[in-house]
DNA sequence: ATTGATTATGCTGCATACAGAATACTTGCC
DNA sequence: GGCAAGTATTCTGTATGCAGCATAATCAAT
């Protein structure tokens, strides 16, 4: 049925749930941000005090975010010297995107077999909303509905560890790939490659939509080979 | 009141990096620990006064190492109520075996490719070390070694993020993996794969260390599934 | 006796205080 | 001028205090 202890999930499933929020739940959220967005650069060491100031909140649940960040592996944590902004190697980059590719396959697989198709139409909706934006050239929504069609391929696995997994290595290289994507032709080829998974998802056909995965992975390595 | 700094096997291993452990750290493997052995069963409330007065630390960084745990998926936080031990449903099984699998496959592929003879020897005397220990029916340090042996087939892939999230995976289900391979017929079993395991690795047949890894983890599911 | 309201207790979430380490700075010496 | 030692300052790591929410306990009323 539903994942972990299921009480509030079940009960969400009708009204919608009150949601309280904490600090660290929201300081969190932020900090994520700002290290997508660069506002806090890679290698960057992350005083307490001051951001703690500037998002006005104390230490302490300033802390826990880093606490979690760090787990996730956005940030590096030394102890007693503090926490830096985690800067990730060509290496890195490879390996994140090997298991990526790797769980997309996995992702895109299951969801030739278990997705609806409404599913599949509301994915294929944000890829023409997506090709819009390619359209007017609008880089940053079309850069968002991308990591959202890639998100929604897992989600319609069903598998809530396979997303949770993705989540988090895309989160890793949000950054690097938003960059990554500048230039009309990079960013055509990613269009095209887009356009090729959703007609093997619509087909359903999972050995073509393995194929275009790894190839569209592979492309993004080399898309993203120089901003390194 | 806090342990020694490091264990001296590290220390003789390369040269001895001093590494200043934080409190929060130290509680938050032992409080890894304590959900595994079950000291701290599924579905129990973590009551931060008690646990932190166990073991001699106050809530601070108590509560730091929760909120890692939680980023792990081992327990679960409900605002302005606490933390519970993550319970996890058949389902969860399912979906975290089925990730397992393809990360394994992953890492068993890639070591195939890449891992040095040395590197394949030495899992080739984990596996040994173990059919010992299952040869004396000491099951307890027979699963070490067997989740020791996962973990090296995957470190041999030399990719560090795949191990990363192998490990967290495995984490999450070593409880009831453990109590799943009771019984001797189940034991023997999983015996059986492991040595065909070993063999595919060392033919470095990616091929066949697929299949055997996909049977491993299928027949897994099978022997963990009475313990829901 | 059961239900509902009301009080009481316990626990979490956050802020603050303090000690010790790390870094920056100053001063003396060559 | 450059380097070293010693001092000053900043920042992290941890403990503690307090407010607010959640739950348990108590009691009243039907």
């Amino acid at each position: 049925m539903t994942s972990g202890v299921g009480t509030l999930s079940e009960a969400s499933e009708a009204y919608p749930r009150i949601q309280r929020r904490t600090l660290h739940d929201e300081v969190l959220e932020r900090m994520r941000d700002m290290i997508i967005e660069g506002t806090l650069a890679p290698g960057q060491r992350i005083n307490e005090g001051l951001i703690g100031a500037q998002l006005g909140v104390s230490r302490t649940p300033l802390r826990e975010a880093i606490k979690t960040l760090a787990s996730e592996g956005l940030v590096e944590i030394q102890p007693a010297k503090g926490a830096i902004v985690r800067k990730f190697s060509s290496t890195d980059m490879r390996n994140i995107l090997e298991v990526l590719k790797n769980l997309e396959q996995l992702g895109g697989r299951t969801a030739c077999e278990n997705a609806s198709d409404e599913t599949i139409a509301a994915i294929r909706a944000l890829h023409d909303a997506m090709m819009e934006q390619y359209r007017v050239r609008n880089r940053l929504e079309y850069f968002k509905l991308n990591q959202a069609i890639h998100s929604a391929i897992v989600a319609a696995s069903g598998n809530d560890v396979l997303m949770e997994m993705h989540g988090t290595l895309q989160a890793r290289i949000k950054r690097l790939r938003f960059i990554g994507n500048e230039g009309p032709d990079k960013w055509a080829g990613a269009v095209a490659e887009h356009e090729a998974m959703i007609e093997a998802l619509e087909k359903r056909d999972a050995e073509a939509l393995t194929e275009v995965i790894r190839l569209h992975m592979d492309s993004t390595r080399l898309r993203v080979w120089d901003v390194l």
